[in-house]
DNA sequence: CCATGAATAGTAACAGTTCTCATTATCGTT
DNA sequence: AACGATAATGAGAACTGTTACTATTCATGG
């Protein structure tokens, strides 16, 4: 679980990662299958957002391209997959934060690499006043917020 | 320019937004014709982002699909639209935020719906802050934001 | 008014994603 | 443990948003 630095919050441990995911399957009546597993493995294991082709790649093809695409609609479905839409059309994929922890992103503008930040409490709570005044002006009903830090990073400046 | 409420920062005003987007596309050898002229304008009167094949559609056809991708590609690398990466690999495009002012936008989880909102400068300042202090953490160097309000809009809540 | 080069329109090519369906795996039952 | 019912998979075809190509049209300078 590389995905966010930075935390006390993480919700949900790495060793009871499974336990969460099945549950969730089992809830929504689905099964908790190799393929599944291997996804929800790997996302867990990088430090950002991956894409279906990106996923495949990591699993060296052991499952097939068709089969991460339907297998990231379902963990999608099921609450434990949130998508992430980036350049050029990609759609990327992360554990949803209620297993890795609410995070935000680095977005670096050279390489379009995303990586995942954690913030202290503080912080976020700031954050969180300033969505409820902007939603509040605008009649919007928030559920959440994402932001994203747009910049060069460390390999890049 | 239904862009952006809230503003009084503003950058530039409609009047003179031709004006604007000629000498940013004169400086780089380009022509200011009529197909750029109508996508300028089609940006300019809506409420939110539109994607290559929205602009076609508001443009009743009168431009071809594959002259408004050109186009906006043009305008892009030029520095008059911004890209925005949305659901399902549509790419979206706005004016850019020293035409149309900074603003944030405010996603609607049922509709899709992207709207811009504006928010007042002591919020733009905080938000800033915490951008900074996250980037300094992570030696990332900064270069913009963009915060996401996920929620429902007025219509489906 | 003509010549030169840029911009356009239409079509073909592409990439990421979704769909289809025969095959395989999984779970509950006997 | 074997069986049957049902869900999940794998391989490829099909679809959609996007880009590339090229002949034609348009705009600008002489």
């Amino acid at each position: 679980m590389a995905g966010a630095p930075y935390l006390g919050e993480m919700t949900v441990t790495n060793s009871k990662l499974d336990k969460a995911v099945e549950a969730s399957l089992e809830a929504a009546g689905q099964r908790y299958t190799r393929a599944r597993r291997a996804v929800v493995g790997t996302l867990a294991g990088a430090d950002g957002p991956l894409s279906a082709g990106e996923l495949h790649a990591r699993m060296s093809g052991s499952v097939p391209l068709s089969s991460v695409y339907r297998t990231v609609g379902v963990l999608e479905e099921v609450g434990i997959l949130v998508p992430h839409f980036g350049v050029k059309g990609l759609t990327r994929y992360e554990l949803a934060e209620w297993i890795s922890g609410h995070h935000h992103h680095l977005v670096c503008v050279e390489c379009g690499n995303v990586d995942d930040v954690g913030i202290p409490a503080d912080l976020e709570a700031t954050i969180r006043e300033v969505v409820g005044a902007i939603a509040a002006r605008a009649s919007f009903d928030p559920v959440g917020h994402v932001l994203e830090i747009e910049g060069r990073c460390s390999r890049c400046s």
